[in-house]
DNA sequence: ATCATCAATGTAATAACATCACATCGACCT
DNA sequence: AGGTCGATGTGATGTTATTACATTGATGAT
């Protein structure tokens, strides 16, 4: 597993900035909000963030071209990743269900498909915009 | 049910392209295919497309920001939709799964989160790019 | 017939998202 | 010192999507 001290500075930055952001971030917000960190083009956000989902501690919502920072403990390794997605508030549910992974893994083999990378995205409402 | 001739002719333009062609299309590619019918702009493509995508006929494909015609009869409504896309040959297959739509609208029913739209995407390779 | 309305369309400009190409730096090893 | 490799800095460019505003054409009401 990946520990903090092995991230670089860049890494650490980003990765910091998420973590202590309540929803997804766009990269171009990422880099607005390290400018003062010296950040000065996408690109050092991009690598960063390339590495950190490499390590499984940041994600990519495809449909909102966003990222965010993993909710799970990363003792474990990831399975597949299903998202919540509040289109109100932002609010992102990460979770994992094996019974989705099983029909999607069977679905695989059935066809022989190698598969590399599974995205399932919920969009909603979530039940405190429901509330409110 | 939507009918072929109730679409306006841009619909029809944009619809007959990405069903004729082997894989999904971006948005620009679509464009560029369309010129010498008199289109000029993306945003002709995109409202097409925004159309075509509300009436079922078309799906767009979050992950690689392209638009492929459903493969389905469309006399029924869809439900929940999955994608295998091959990163290899952009073969895409689609296919639905009682099962897995069982799963993620329990997740929802159990958040209280109200679901507007699902994105099923898997990246891989497929059989005959195995085979190859 | 004339006018209001509304969906579809045409067009230019701009915004938002992502990558390429190339130079530099620093750690590590020989 | 010299070579290698991953990370970084920087500018330019490529790709995807939307905003703003003008125009057209069909429909129905006055
Ligand atoms: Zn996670
Ligand atoms: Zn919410
Ligand atoms: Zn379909
Ligand atoms: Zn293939």
């Amino acid at each position: 597993m990946v520990h903090a001290q092995e991230l670089t500075k860049n890494q650490s930055l980003v990765l910091d900035v998420l973590s202590h952001t309540e929803g997804p971030l766009s990269a171009y917000s990422l880099l607005d909000q390290l400018r003062d960190k010296g950040f000065r083009a996408p690109l050092q956000v991009y690598r960063a963030l390339d590495k950190l989902m490499e390590f499984g501690l940041v994600h990519r919502l495809e449909s909102i071209n966003s990222f965010v920072a993993c909710t799970h403990s990363h003792d474990h390794k990831h399975g597949v990743i299903a998202f919540g997605i509040c289109d109100t508030c932002g609010r992102v549910d990460e979770f994992c269900d094996a019974v989705v992974e099983e029909r999607l893994k069977g679905w695989s083999k059935d066809h022989a498909f190698r598969l590399s990378k599974t995205t399932i995205e919920m969009r909603g409402t979530c039940a405190n915009c429901l509330a409110a």
